[in-house]
DNA sequence: AATGAATGAGACTTCATTCAT
DNA sequence: TATGAATGAAGTCTCATTCAT
């Protein structure tokens, strides 16, 4: 059992390690040298953990991506409504990925493009945590709060589209500021289309007298641009 | 000027055959010694062309991106109104990705997420790119197609991050089907939260009995996934 | 006691598992893993019963040697005549390399060109055995088989040179053929050169019509080459 | 022709420096490193010209045994008599080897054991080098310098036998004596076997009266040991 | 302009050996 | 005694890059 602790540490002070020298200094300026070392052990060692460095960073945000899986439905658990649903998937997602920026780094700048990237376990689970909002959709169709010709595949879409990309562009920004300045406007901008019409809704009033806009884009250049 | 002819044409061998080869194996797996073979040179020559691997997958999309950033006003030119110019947009880009993959895939998958991305003329051209929306929402807003306290930016975000997604779930898929599936749908359910509310829209309207949805997506489960 | 047995046995697993491995595959394609695999034990374990791969090889044929040196005085009690010893030796020899082929080819091939092999016991072992041919030649030169001016130093080189490249050649082939086919052909011609001449012999007579020669070299191929 | 002469010599210069050290320190403790080093280019570009380790030590010997086959017919060019002709061959080859010890060394110590050296080219070239012993022994019995009923192939095998005996204990004792030292008498001690006894010989006469034998072996231990 | 040759670095692999438990 | 874990060293291979010609 010592033994299994033993293993199970050093395996993860690898990935530990690995995780942080990819997100610092990208995959390929990482070298195996470096990541043993900061592991503390020499690189034969470390081939006996892992096949190599692509395995590596395959592998690393395996533990991750399962959390998320795992935590979804426990986040959700209680929550009513479609729009609070969602609501609280966008704001789940944007903490965890605050929680955790090197695994973060890694799936969305280095892992989505690689080549193998389709054929791992995190693939599936990262399928898995879109597919949930689908449900939400359908949901939101059943209970009136959405309309009832929303396609459910294109929503996702429009909702995953644009999480990418406010998580992507932060991270290549350095995550310098705040993943949720301006979160509420932008979810409400874009549940603004799903809406129900028949329904009276409020959403966007809100918003409406926000007169922060003007102030939040002063404050922080970054908001205004995109990669 | 023979001479320049000469050095333009290898220049452009070796551009060209490193765009396949980057598109085909990707960035890592392509080497000098592939790239140089295609171009039918030798290596060392081809570092008269370029500074190095990293030099030319920056410089390749160089030429690109120029010409859409020149494209894009000629193909704006005439049209009327803020939505007509967002469509147009979509359409115009879309269809400029579909005719020239190569470099799209590079710019998508390989460009955006290089260390080095962002101190390049491309970034800056792609930025350019971007900031035009900015104007088509500016104009919307003025104009009373957009609701007045439409925050640009972050509709532009929703509109970047929903047609990137689009594009890179296209690109990672293996562009096996068209990009325009279901554009019509998603576009009008993105436009649809920009709207102004005061004024009486048709746009949802005309997919209102839109009962092609589901055929659209039992024929194809492409556009179903996300990655 | 049980303890000293079940080292013993332990030890002796070991060995026949190197030699069995350092036989069929050569020294240094041969693991300390296949090794300790074979005997059954951690490769930990091995380094408790030997120094390492190179002190196993060398202690290898320890026991072998000695038995040689044991049996050889015991072989050659009551033989009468230089030339019948010296024929006795011959045989003798062989037969035990013949009933132990993987230690023969263990001290053949792979111990006589270590340059550490001079230094161990079977060394010494290997020359008290062959000292013994030169007590031989001046027994034989003493009773007037052999010419007087017989070196016996020489002749020894001789003996022993055909003898090491009659089993190495075996050895080389793979032991597929009898170490004794023509054998007595070639200890007559060898002895021929040592005989006194003043004495009238009949040595070399008896092959004298020896027609089966060519059928020898016939029927099998490995007789006719050298290394 | 620059560049075949430069890659030639680089290949000559790397093949000069294994050849060095795999005699100094032996094949299994030369590193690839330390021949690169030596040779003074780095260990990627020895391997542009050599597989690896094996490669090289089965490549160094192949120009040397070449050499003395093409030299071979040159040498025994002229000589009358078979045994003439045998001296002159051991004579020869001695001389080839007191030469070129470096290249002796690996072949009768490195090359003969390993297990892929009858695959190689220097391997038949070997056979071709005894072979022709073959002939010698089969002329000496045509025109009766030989014994009629003399089996060729098993002189041949005394002849090599002894000979190789010689050379690898010289090579083992560190070269530190002549090769030639007894080499009279022991050519005429083998010899004597093989001579028609019909034909008045004088051979070993010569050496009757050679008190000098004790005189040798006391001065020199090393001739007294085989290994 | 072009290139053959070389190179340094790093990935990967194997293995004999050591050591704490 | 025995062993899992680790390690240093070397072999092997690939590659981006440099340089003399």
């Amino acid at each position: 059992m010592a033994n299994r602790n033993q293993k199970e540490d050093t395996r993860s002070r690898i990935i530990q390690s690995a995780k942080r020298l990819f997100a610092e200094q990208g995959y390929q300026k990482t070298t195996i040298s470096d990541i043993s070392k900061q592991a503390g052990l020499s690189e034969a060692a470390l081939y006996e953990y892992f096949q190599g460095k692509e395995d590596l960073l395959l592998t690393i945000p395996q533990l991750w991506v399962s959390e998320l899986i795992e935590d979804l439905e426990d986040q959700m658990f209680g929550i009513d409504g479609a729009i609070n649903k969602l609501r609280k998937y966008l704001w789940w997602n944007l903490r965890r990925i605050e929680k955790a920026p090197l695994d973060a780094k890694i799936v969305y700048l280095f892992l989505k493009t690689n080549a193998n990237f389709m054929k791992t376990q995190v693939y599936s689970n990262v399928r898995r945590l879109y597919a949930y909002l689908l449900e939400i959709f359908d949901e939101g169709k059943r209970t009136g709060e959405f309309r009832e010709d929303l396609n459910s595949y294109l929503a996702r879409d429009i909702f995953v589209g644009t999480m990418d990309h406010i998580v992507t562009r932060w991270l290549l920004k350095g995550m310098k500021y705040s993943l949720f300045d301006n979160l509420e406007e932008i979810f409400n901008l874009m549940i603004e289309g799903f809406r129900n019409p028949a329904v009276l809704t409020q959403g966007i009033k809100e918003n409406k007298n926000n007169i922060n806009n003007q102030k939040f884009y002063k404050e922080d250049g970054n908001g205004k641009t995109v990669i």
